[in-house]
DNA sequence: GCATTCAATACTGAATACAAGACTGAACGC
DNA sequence: GCGTTCAGTCTTGTATTCAGTATTGAATGC
């Protein structure tokens, strides 16, 4: 059996595809593309300062993971911001996170839990002010480590999978998130973790997941907004 | 709101690189490749009957799902038969089918279910004999359809591609498996969905995979033998 | 003035060619 | 005899090229 620790499943690399997947992935997630653009092979390549045959690696990349859409004989899209598959997603995700509690409550090692607690406490007091995508990171941060301790290293992948598809979204939402609500419920998932108290811990997830799924319609729409506003990203 | 019947995700084409994908694919989940082994992409296309191009664009798409490994530097390699994985797959999916027969049972409309029980009856006496890969199709049919009912398009993205991950355990696993017990058990789920008896659905789904679950050690042993034995494959 | 068709252009799909890096085997030195 | 190093070969990584197809725009006919 290997530790919750263990799971690890970055592929840091420095090839070319690697690097352009990186940096689509960025653009994707940023809705840098418009939705429902098409993206320009030949453009994008010289753009990036590759070659086609990188960049439609890893353009096939980002389409199987649902970043980009793709059509035989057309080419690769930006996908359209859409509402339903947002919600899709964070439905997954609470899914996914709450039987991950459960089986973290019977897995996580105490020392784990601890770390998760020292973490909190670390990034906790909000010195000064974090940009929305700071608290987003560090967001996805904490949820994701939750995650590891079921010791499931594939729900972790979807997990993250899904983190990076709503990331844009959440930008917009955190915004308006209550940050010290946010951190007492993370707190509250952990504490009850120690306690090994099943309810406590899917009830307190439940709500907090809940609590951002009732934003996101309006979410979306101010996103849209931001997305045709490029002054905003410079 | 789109209707739960108009989750599609098949996407149809004829392109070479659709066809290798199609291919490898098969090839991958039969375990025709040795696990572990590395794949030479010169011979590969070769065999074939395609260039590099299209075939690294392939077996790029097998990675990211997870079916393949892939080390920079070094190649494409078939994935390990790895207990935990497996494991870890069957946990992943057992988390989304609970998850989501709550929320077909929210949501799903009676002619849906009504339109899988008629399924269930159609395929249920087991005329003659039916092979073990016939019998996992027909199982992974259901287990999709029910989650098809709880609208959620991208938790059933995600099934898809477990399914395809552990389907070769399955076949394995399949053969000693009490067909008519499943029927009844696949049976006893719908009828729950019928009754919007979520106690009852979520209870018998979770012991019918978890049966499963009990035997994928010893079926992963089997396993071994049986990649090593081509013969059976033809 | 509008629709339809044809041609030109541009883009994707795939193959080939070339460069860079990894592995293998032998030979040399310790 | 064993280890290390170097060279040759093989494989992957990327660019370029060519072919096929879709789209767009203009011109002609109704």
């Amino acid at each position: 059996m290997n530790s919750q620790a263990g799971i690890n499943l970055d592929i840091s690399s420095d090839s070319i595809v690697d690097r352009v997947y990186e940096q689509l992935k960025a653009m994707a997630i940023s809705y840098e593309f418009k939705p429902g653009e098409r993206l320009n092979e030949g453009e994008l390549a010289k753009r990036l300062g590759v070659s086609r045959t990188p960049l439609r690696e890893a353009l096939n990349r980002l389409n199987t993971e649902g970043f980009l859409r793709f059509t035989p004989g057309k080419g690769f899209f930006c996908r359209e911001l859409d509402a339903h598959e947002i919600f899709d997603l964070y439905e997954l995700r609470k899914s996914l996170e709450i039987a991950s509690v459960r089986l973290a409550i019977k897995r996580a090692k105490d020392e784990d839990i601890d770390a998760l607690l020292a973490f909190l406490q670390a990034t906790g007091p909000d010195p000064g002010e974090r940009s929305s995508v700071e608290l987003v990171e560090l967001d996805e941060t904490f949820h994701e480590r939750l995650m590891a301790m079921s010791g499931n290293a594939e729900m972790l992948r979807v997990l993250r999978n899904v983190n990076a598809r709503i990331r844009f979204v959440r930008w917009i939402d955190m915004d308006r998130i209550n940050r010290s609500n946010t951190q007492a419920e993370h707190r509250a998932v952990v504490e009850g973790l120690k306690a090994r108290d099943e309810e406590t811990c899917v009830t307190v997830l439940e709500k907090h997941i809940d609590r951002r799924l009732d934003r996101i319609t309006s979410a979306i729409k101010e996103g849209y907004a931001q997305i045709y506003m490029p002054a905003a990203r410079g």
